[in-house]
RNA sequence: GGCGGGUUGCCCGAGUGGCCAAUGGGAGCGGACUGUAAAUCCGUCGGCUUAGCCUACGAAGGUUCGAAUCCUUCACCCGCCA
């Protein structure tokens, strides 16, 4: 059997551990406690935090107990970002999110039921700790066990102090918090491995210091490496913004077509972080990739994996669906409803009802374009079409023989934005 | 506290009284090519009821027939000196 760090080694998720061969010997010796903590920052997660949940997977099927944490309390602090001091949000908001987050977490850890074995995950809420914390205990119990100098030492910290933003006390206590965090989960439930990203890594050592400190106990700590795109772009955005994991913010159509649109490179180095295929299938999907690109195998294989794992199987075959019925060959006339209905449905667009507006006003308010000068525009270079017919008026308004079956009109700019039009009554 | 320099469209950055919706580059968008990729080439790139009009060059006021450009005040940023 193939030791599980090998296995998260080999597929490129370890950017850096605590002490390799003493973490390696205590998975080895038996069944551990380990857990990653989510902050509710938003609504919902993105395409960012997967690759955590890559890792919570890989050593829960090795057998290990995993504890999933959303940051309620965390959340109202704000992990120094090196940017600039972060907005807080209203306590009744961040408890939203803990909840909309907490919902959002668990399938990717509950087990099918002929998993035997393995252990359903925990979850836990740091408010149910640090909401009580005085004042007192703050500062005698856990600040005693900080040295500023250190603390001034993390990268975060130090990346802010130096910029022209700085930084509030508040933002400089947030390792604390966190630290604070793996020691009441290593009293509680006995966790002795945290993993994070990699811009986690000085949050995750002040954890095993305060633990060392107090308990006299070893952890261990791992961090992910961070997600990349080889054109040194930002991961995790497409034109619509953030890749949500949240159905109702990032369709499963549109992740579907995030994971699809991938660059070769990309899609080659991102394989192995996101999918659990067996080690040889994955090299042979690359090599595919690099040989024939055009198949676009290894695209096809993140976006059906992924899609499968955070949407579930019914929605990736809709997806899948709608891609082929938008952009295959097949004439859309010839597309049955039922098709079509669910393609649109899931490229998003509008419902008109009385009189037919133009094209230009059309292509606006399905937010193919922002204005109405945008929709001239688009349509003078060439790149408006109407059921994939390109258009020349912006002005005139579709005749009524448009309608394909089902009542819809295929608006599309470009290669590939399209939004469907229903008729309404 | 003093002196000097600066603040222009998504970003960088030209522009010192009319020819400025504002040179150039990047990003974005469209077309060609292709593989729903990259690279490349071409086009486009404030808004609208689009031969015209409206809004815009840190903010507010002023001078002028006319201001991104001149004057005043304010805000913020950057240097140098205390």
């Amino acid at each position: 059997m193939s030791d599980v760090i090998d296995d998260l080694q080999r597929r490129g998720l370890i950017a850096q551990s605590t002490d390799e061969a003493a973490l390696r010997a205590h998975l080895a010796d038996g069944p551990i406690t380990y857990y990653c903590g989510f902050d509710p920052t938003a609504q919902s997660l993105h395409v960012g935090h997967l690759v955590q949940f890559m890792v919570l997977r890989a050593l829960q099927r090795a057998g290990h107990q995993p504890i999933v944490l959303v940051g309620g309390a965390t959340g109202l602090i704000g992990d120094p970002r090196p940017s600039a001091e972060r907005q807080l949000n209203a306590p009744a908001v961040v408890a939203a999110w803990v909840e909309s987050i907490r919902r959002q977490v668990a399938p990717f850890l509950e087990l099918p039921a002929e998993a035997d074995g393995l252990s359903a995950p925990i979850y836990v809420d740091n408010l149910d700790w640090t909401a009580q914390l005085s004042a007192i205990d703050f500062l005698r119990g856990l600040g005693k066990h900080f040295r500023v100098g250190k603390m001034l030492a993390k990268e975060a910290v130090s990346a802010r102090l130096n910029s022209e933003a700085g930084i509030s006390y508040t933002e400089f206590s947030y390792q604390i918090l966190q630290a604070n965090d793996y020691l009441e989960l290593f009293r509680r439930h006995g966790v002795t491995l945290q993993t994070g990203g990699s811009d986690q890594w000085g949050n995750l050592t002040a954890g095993i210091d305060l633990i060392r400190r107090t308990e006299a106990a070893p952890v261990h700590a791992l961090s992910t490496p961070l997600v990349t795109k080889s054109d040194g772009t930002k991961f995790g955005k497409s034109e619509g913004g953030t890749v949500w994991l949240d159905p109702a913010l990032t369709s499963p159509y549109a992740f579907f077509q995030f994971w699809l649109n991938a660059d070769d490179a990309d899609a080659r180095t991102w394989l192995p972080l996101f999918s659990e295929r067996p080690a040889e299938e994955i090299a042979a999907l690359v090599a595919e990739s690099v040989e024939r690109p055009a198949a676009r195998t290894a695209q096809r294989a993140l976006a059906e994996d992924l899609t499968r794992l955070v949407h579930g199987p019914d929605q990736l075959r809709q997806a899948e669906a709608a891609g082929r019925a938008l952009f295959g060959r097949e004439e859309l006339a010839s597309l049955d409803d039922g098709t079509l209905t669910a393609a649109l449905q899931e490229a998003g667009g509008i419902t008109v009802h009385g009189e037919m507006p133009s094209i230009a006003q059309l292509l606006q308010q399905t937010g193919l374009v922002a204005s109405l000068s945008e929709a001239r525009r688009t349509v003078k270079e060439g790149g408006a079409y109407l059921n994939n017919e390109r258009v020349t008026d912006a002005e005139a308004a579709p005749s009524a023989d448009a309608w394909l079956p089902g009542g819809w009109l295929v608006l599309r700019r470009g290669r590939r934005s399209i939004a469907g039009v229903r008729r309404g009554d």
